[in-house]
DNA sequence: TAAACTATGGTTAGACG
DNA sequence: CCGTCTAACCATAGTTT
C-alpha cells in the first residue's frame, strides 16, 4: 500500500507505527461510516491503542451509540 | 468505487445492498486484521445487519476477545 | 511538525459462472 | 450462496512543504 510494503508484521519503527496508526484508523472509520449510510446497518469499532495511549477510541462517536450496539450484542450472543 | 458510484445514501436494490455489506463487511475486517498486526492493537467490530439477518457480527471471531475488548471499554469510559 | 502530496497498490460494483 | 474478473475509484507509505 502506498509506496511499498506488505501488511503482514508489526511495524518496528515507532513514529512509523504511530502515523499508520492514525491514518487507517481514518480509514476503517471512513469505510464503516459508509457501510452504514449505504446498507443501513448498524456498526460500532473500538480500538485499543495500547501503546499510545490508555483510553479506546471509539466509531460512531456517540458512546450511547456504541453502548446500544453492546447491549445489543450481548442479549443476543455471549 | 468499483464501476462508479458515492457512498452517500442507502442502495435501494435489496440484492446489491446485500451483495454490498458483505463485500464491505469483509474489506472492513481485513483492514483491521492488518490495523491490529501492523500497530499492534487491539481492536473489535460489531456489524448488526437488521435487513439481512437477526444475528451481529463480530471482528475476531473470537467472542472471548469480544467480550474483553467490550468490558475494557466499559472499565474505563461508560 | 502537522498537513498536503503522489506513486503505488488496494478495494469494489457489477457481470458472470 | 460463493468465487472470479475487471474497470474504475480509493487508501496510504513515504515524502515534501
Amino acid at each position: 500500500m502506498g509506496r511499498g510494503r506488505s501488511a503482514t508484521k508489526l511495524i518496528e519503527n515507532e513514529k512509523s507505527r504511530k502515523a499508520t496508526f492514525q491514518k487507517r484508523k481514518n480509514g476503517i472509520m471512513k469505510k464503516a461510516h459508509e457501510l452504514s449510510t449505504l446498507c443501513g446497518v448498524d456498526c460500532c469499532l473500538i480500538f485499543y491503542s495500547n501503546s499510545i495511549n490508555d483510553l479506546p477510541e471509539i466509531w460512531p462517536r456517540d458512546r450511547i451509540q456504541v453502548r446500544r450496539m453492546i447491549e445489543k450484542y450481548k442479549a443476543k450472543k455471549a
